[in-house]
DNA sequence: GATCAACCTGAGCCAAGTTCAATTCAGTTA
DNA sequence: TAACTGAATTGAACTTGGCTCAGGTTGATC
């Protein structure tokens, strides 16, 4: 279980994280249904069909920049709560964390949230299917992240006892909702949305 | 402006109704890219062209429900909150309202939370255009639904002063989100959903 | 400079949504 | 009851866009 996926070591003329970024930014501006995936091709400079040297389908492509978010998505979380050991400083920085990105991974993001619905229904192909798996471990290790951090307060006393799951998914529900309206070029700066989660959060959780 | 968008009135044998509920059955049971337009037919009965005559494209039966579904959560909010004063007690009834819903409901949010990217971009045709249009500013409603109560509730000093646009977001957020993971027959019913996000609500509001 | 794998392309296939001209059906008028 | 009307319905053809296939090019390695 839980086989972190092995991103294809790059070839010296690969284009793959080339066509990955080209589809990050026309997945995120003007949808993925609305992207026509030849449009990404022409993007990248190459002929729609060597597309399908990398990535086995459209759908695959998505699945793949969902699940390279949810990982990174992971690895932030860890990283910013690891040496935090009292409990309303670690969900502060996990809020923090999931805040701290680039114009770029606010796209992907979107593209995930726009997407979860993905991840529920099995897949046809081998590949698509590999990623789609991957994901959803994912999303239950982000999940399991969340709630872990209330289980650890409750149990020491700084979060009163609540139902830790549904309590969890709660906040996390909250951190992720912001994806859909957030825009870089909006009147809200990211550093005031993430402040008044936090806030939130904390109300939510430590109260 | 605002213009409530008038349901076409049923001759007595317009199916208009019957395809909304089986598309809402299918869109929402197997997801609107994997349902082909035609099963839809199939099950009302008739023949797959016959849907153009109340539809002008499978987007377009889409596009109703969600904004049938975004009608009936303003609605619902009035109704909930119109004789109740006291600012708690209107949030916790406007929490209860969003959660008292059928199976159906439940199927429409669904529907509509995984759908929300279409309101952003405009439609290439007229109907859809104009549900389209209509459903964002439906949306921008309920945001106001809810900003308002937090803005009455902060004047009145039942709530501490904050920002209540982004404040209202993240509550509507936070509610919102249960549609993505919550299913009928899963382990947990709705009644405990609710009363957890009622109370934590209140704590990330009147706190 | 031969070999092999990685990479790329033009031509065309196929599924699913959509259009259209023709037709049926229910209710109304004469 | 025959003629008429507009809503409802259909089969067949069309369109679009993702995808397959058979074969060609490139460049690292020996």
């Amino acid at each position: 279980m839980a086989t972190r996926i092995v991103e294809p070591e790059a070839g010296p003329r690969s284009k793959r994280a080339a066509i990955l970024a080209a589809a990050v930014d026309h997945f995120g501006e003007a949808g993925f249904e609305a992207t026509k995936w030849s449009m990404v091709a022409e993007r990248v400079g190459i002929g729609q069909t060597a597309l399908y040297h990398y990535f086995e389908s459209k759908t695959h492509c998505l699945l793949t920049i969902m699940r390279q978010e949810l990982q990174r998505s992971h690895d932030m979380f860890t990283e910013a709560t690891a040496d935090v050991e009292e409990p309303v400083e670690a969900l502060r920085a996990a809020v923090r964390a999931a805040y701290d990105v680039s114009d770029q991974e606010v796209l992907q993001m979107r593209i995930l949230q726009n997407h979860m619905d993905l991840l529920s229904g099995p897949r046809k192909s081998k590949r698509e299917e590999a990623e789609r798996v991957a994901a959803r471990q994912l999303v239950q290790l982000v999940e399991r992240d969340w709630t872990n951090l209330l289980v650890r307060g409750m149990s020491q006393g700084a979060f009163p006892l609540r139902d830790a799951q549904l309590l969890g998914a709660g906040v996390l529900g909250l951190i992720v909702s912001v994806w859909r309206w957030y825009r870089p070029s909006g009147p809200t700066p990211l550093s005031e949305v993430s402040e008044m989660i936090e806030g939130a959060c904390v109300r939510m959780v430590a109260t």
